[in-house]
RNA sequence: GACCUCUUGGUCAAGCGGUUAAGACACCGCCCUUUCACGGCGGUAACACGGGUUCGAGUCCCGUAGAGGUCGCCA
């Protein structure tokens, strides 16, 4: 049988890094397995609606290179993709289901369930439904039709037995039937709750393997239970883990919590936007790659066991599996895609480092004055994120404030008043070079310090601090130097000795 | 609180009864070097705890602890 996968977000407004990494499984799994992948859009709440979030979908699968072979814009067999326009497909399975007694009308008022809710909250016991409408008589329920009583239809939960399912990377899953709760299919709205649309779209679209984030853990035995009333055959269900990130405990005042040594309290908790951590979206914004994105999140939580690291998208359709995936969450760590998004960006080819960079090199510095193709060079082998760029360029418009205590080196044998001498004999030299270009600046540099009776170290350490004003600059000070252009150079490197 | 699940270094993770317990990021040191970075070499650092089963347990079983999830007419 053809694998069929689906990924069925809803329409938030951005694409969770953890719900990318689920449409990357899954996704993958499908391409692996020479299946489909489907789009579906879970828009049942009503409430929830965003506008446009549907173009964020696809505009992130598409740039992340994830393309489904059915969903509402391309199409397909088992359509239409979007669940608010299946809506009158599940009413008719749960009156199915009300038929043969897996399913009841409901016309429990909110304040009655409520009132309920809070009852058991106070005994501290779990709340759940007491199956009070279920001893309604055929003409009882009828009747309460007729009059317009507004309604839900809720699951009939077996009183005693176990419920199960099972998953991929758990196993068996089982709880007993007297832990669940009857909860409703359909919704007063009309609508189906996602518990009930998914069992029916999954099956109505020939899903054969569910992949979904974990939280849907425990209520999968009840899907079972439905998929078992309905006469049909469960999927074959993986649970993912969630994505969690190691963040600041934040006290009631908004601060971060501090232990007894002053060092920030830190937990791990889900990967949330709401919380202020970064959606796939905002990752590009800030100059991540999606390619070093969609690598990173891969290794997040699955294994190719082994100690390959890089891996394209494409060569992740051949060799993804469903056994390397993890049972335990996974921390995000930043530090890590960095360092793989330094890794891409040191695989572009200089002309694409150029195009790419050129925006965020603008935000530093004009274009016109200064020698854009020549920076990239100098910056392709350091750059770790985009976003990093204005800052580390930003001082050759303008020269930062420093101290002088830049100029003690002790590798270099570089001293204030060392720096003193070399700047003052690097003044005239400089001024005396013909050509502005690095070559001529190197060469007749090199050829003087010798005889000055100076190490390179001694002389090039303080030349570069005094034009750049900074520790660590991409580039040396010939580099650092053409940039500038000879009358900025000198102007900085006579204030240097001014300052000296 | 009840139920479900998870637990190998700071982080991602390999391991699927016998290993000196891989590898990567981060961190530290050395080398290279006109800085930083890159690169090269090296280092610190882990099987949550307690019981079993077994000749032998990170690997199997049972507890304990910790963590995560669920308990909506949200998905």
């Amino acid at each position: 049988m053809q694998t069929r996968t689906r990924f069925a977000p809803s329409p938030t407004g951005y694409m969770h890094l953890g719900n990318l990494r689920t449409a990357l499984y899954t996704y993958l799994y499908a391409r692996r397995t020479g299946g489909k992948f489907i789009l579906r859009i879970e828009d049942t709440d009503q409430e929830r609606e965003v506008p446009g979030a549907i173009d964020v979908i696809y505009n992130s699968l598409n740039i992340a290179g994830l393309s489904h072979d059915e969903g509402p814009d391309v199409g397909g067999p088992v359509g239409p993709y979007i669940q608010s326009q299946r809506k009158d497909s599940y009413l008719p399975y749960a009156k199915q289901l009300v038929e043969s007694g897996h399913a009841y009308y409901c016309f429990c008022t909110k304040e009655r369930l409520d009132a309920a809710r809070e009852a058991a909250e106070k005994k501290g016991e779990t709340f759940r439904y007491d199956k009070h409408c279920l001893h309604l008589s055929k003409e009882e329920i009828q009747e309460k039709l007729d009059a317009g009583v507004p309604w839900v239809i809720r699951q009939n939960i077996p009183t005693e037995g176990k419920a199960g399912f099972d998953d991929v990377i758990y196993g068996r899953v089982e709880v007993d039937c007297d832990t669940l709760d009857d909860n409703v299919l359909i919704k007063a709205d009309g609508l189906p709750t996602y518990n009930f649309a998914n069992v029916i779209d999954d099956h109505l679209m020939g899903i054969t393997h569910v992949m979904r984030g974990n939280e849907y853990l425990s209520s999968a035995p009840k899907y079972n239970l439905l998929y078992e009333a309905l006469g049909w055959t469960p999927p074959t269900y993986v649970h993912l883990t969630p994505v969690m990130v190691d963040a600041p405990v934040l006290g009631p005042d908004g601060r971060p919590e501090l232990d007894a040594e002053g060092n920030p309290v830190t937990a791990k908790r889900k990967m949330s936007k709401r919380k202020g951590d970064p959606s796939f979206e905002d990752l590009l914004a800030q100059g991540y790659l999606t390619e070093a994105v969609i690598n990173y999140l891969v290794l997040l939580g699955w294994s190719p066991r082994g100690e390959r690291e890089f891996y394209t998208l494409k060569e992740l359709e051949e060799v993804f599996d469903l056994e390397g995936l993890s049972k335990s969450p996974s921390v995000f760590d930043i530090q890590k895609l960095n360092w793989f998004n330094a890794e891409y960006i040191r695989k572009l080819s200089p002309e694409r480092y150029l195009e790419l960079t050129t925006p965020w090199m603008a935000k530093a510095l004009d274009p016109e004055k200064f020698d854009f193709k020549r920076l990239a060079e100098l910056l392709q082998g350091r750059t770790e994120v985009f976003n990093q760029l204005p800052g580390m360029i930003a001082f050759l418009a303008e020269q930062p404030e420093y101290s002088n205590d830049l100029y003690v080196n002790k590798k270099q044998k570089s001293t204030p008043e060392s720096a003193k001498a070399a700047l003052q004999a690097a003044l005239p030299l400089l001024e005396g070079i013909g050509e502005w270009t690095e070559a001529e600046l190197h060469d007749r540099v090199m050829e003087a310090i010798p005889g000055l009776g100076m190490k390179n170290g001694q002389f090039l350490w303080p030349l570069r601090i005094a034009i750049s004003g900074q520790q660590s600059t991409p580039g040396g000070a010939f580099e650092i130097a053409y940039l500038l252009g000879r009358e900025e150079t000198l102007r900085r490197l006579k204030a240097a000795i001014e300052k000296l």
